[in-house]
DNA sequence: GATGAATGAGAATTCATTCAT
DNA sequence: TATGAATGAATTCTCATTCAT
């Protein structure tokens, strides 16, 4: 095949991210190296010589996921201007403006089929973002908006029930099993932060089209 | 070898239980038949005389598990002298007592390395415990003592956050993380239930031994 | 399960032909022993105190089949009273008077998914009776109805011909096509035998029915 | 072991010829990978990394035999100048000048031990040979050395009564029985073809030596 | 930097056969 | 005679990794 030479960064983030996706599709165990390079069109040799075994490339993987998303996540948190309620739709809130990829945090990681990339990326999630999120309370609770003793634990209460449960495949919902579910997830997370009823409506928006 | 005949129930109960053992300890995937069978000290023959498949003992050893949980939550749930409250501390309280093995709906299933164990029995344990809890909340909300809406969903979620965020290995708490954790797993139940706050104290006994 | 007791006798010939049956079902190499025992209801242990091997019984079977049909045309070939015409229409003619199982020298062994048994009972088959149809075929040739010189190895060479072409799966014809097969078959047969042209149009019979 | 690297073409061919070699020598079905791989002395993966399964592999075996056959029959069959007995003859004659290997018509597919290759081998020659050969009774039936009324047919059934017949182990005939087929076998083709006695002796020369 | 042929240690599964009961 | 649990060698196939070019 035509041998192709690109910038040692260039190629190795098409490897990062061809394997990001296949394993977010396939799993981590279904997908062999084999599957990677093909995808991409390089030689195998090419994948070894940027990573020095498979499980490299997953924590490559999870590196650049964990990275984006606790980025955002923290940007949201740190802005001066907005109110924590504003910061938790901004967040938690179905109208994602300009994310074309993998930037969501609500929708993030709830694929089925995932073993160790459920274990590594959405565990490693939930820890990381979960300081940021419960410093979004804290700030909610200074402005009389929640009222919890414990931010940072129920925080990750809260989002550990919400990522496994509503996640895609894991239960085997169907839709409107899910959208109940959603709900009720609303209104948990509004009684444990002591929130007003409704107030995390966003979450569950009224959508008028499909 | 030495051949040694045993009654088929017997031979049958001894592979799945030391199945049973090695998933829990290297995970499913990490377990070859030949791990299995060389610890039992059968022939590999002796295995699929049992087991059609490597899946088919995955299922079984699952049915296992579930079948003792169920079967024991069940019984509490249809105890008709007991109120909502003392069933709930009856399968979630911390005093288990005389369950030597996997019978303790509140601890089971919180191991780490599993993959596939975690998926199928962790999930249906959710998915089956589920409306027998909600069926116990719903006794509840009648004696009043309980105020929601939607028990079941409310019960997956709460069962869930605390299914997978208190698991043993997934997160990689430590003894007092995991102490804080359940804490608030308990102050978020109560408040999702309408219960009275300390209502559930039950699951966080202040333990004078070990 | 419950033991039932035979004549060794009985249980041999049930395990003959249970086999005989599965062999040309699924043939010799896809019948494991297994498949066998539990189509009669026996043990293995069973099986093995009657036949020492597998192969055993392939040649068990193939024994019992050979003799049968070797008898039977043996018993027509020796008929004082038939000419060599009426001899060969009864053992080539489609119209078998009582065989109801596989006492059909025409239609025999011409089945698919054979291997072992096609090597060992047709050849074997074509070998054994052979000697027997080219007795008829002299017998012919003195009636002045045959013409030939070597009447064995023309007849070896047209039953290979025919058993083998005509064989139900091997070459995939279809019901059509088979049946232009066998009428060149009956052409060709006649002029190797020096025979009248239709004289043995026994071999089509013009059917009525289905 | 040693790594040797070869020319991807050349190694798939030695992988094919061995293979050939040891299917005709032991059968198909006895023939493991492994033995396959120990004859070459490359590993396992390489013949997995040529050949996606067992049976893939068959088929190539196949694939290059038949190839090979037909496209020489193919050839003589239009070579314009030749008359149909000369075809015949260059087709069925036993003087192949120049053939080391398996390109001999009437020589090949005649070995012992053989099950799924004749299965494939064997017949799919028959099949799409017989076109071939028709095509110059055609020829000859023009110019007046035969006279048969189905060509296809009749050649489909000569060729396999031939060809099963004389195959060299199937019947496990003495060099002089199968000497006596092979002089039947031209008789009959003679005779069922319409052709002059003797016209085919080409097929039985006189030799001299072995 | 890049290629892709080659490696080989397993993995799951089958099945003829044995033997304690 | 009969049972059926137990055996284990053999087989096909996978795939992460290596290395000559």
């Amino acid at each position: 095949m035509a041998r192709i030479v690109k910038a040692p960064e260039e190629r190795r983030a098409e490897i990062v991210d061809t394997a990001d996706r296949l394993f977010r599709q396939h799993g981590y165990a279904k997908c062999s190296v084999e599957m990677i390079i093909r995808e991409i069109g390089v030689a195998k040799g090419t994948f070894y010589y940027y990573f020095k075994s498979k499980p490299d490339i997953l924590e490559a993987v999870v590196d650049k996921t964990l990275g984006q998303v606790v980025e955002m996540a923290q940007s949201v948190a740190d802005a001066p201007a907005l109110s924590a309620m504003q910061k938790m739709e901004a967040l938690l809130g179905g109208s994602h403006i300009g994310n074309d990829d993998s930037l969501d945090v609500a929708e993030m990681l709830h694929l089925p089929e995932n073993r160790e990339l459920h274990e590594l990326t959405n565990i490693q999630t939930v820890l990381q973002l979960s300081p940021i999120l419960a410093q979004i309370v804290e700030q909610g609770v200074g402005e009389g908006v929640f009222d919890v003793e414990k931010p940072l634990e129920t925080i990750q209460f809260l989002f550990t029930g919400a990522q496994f449960l509503t996640d895609g495949g894991m239960f085997g919902f169907s839709d409107a099993e899910l959208r109940a579910r959603r709900l009720v997830t609303q209104t948990i997370i509004e009684k444990a932060l002591g929130a007003k009823p409704e107030s995390f409506s966003f979450m569950n928006p009224v959508r008028a089209v499909k």
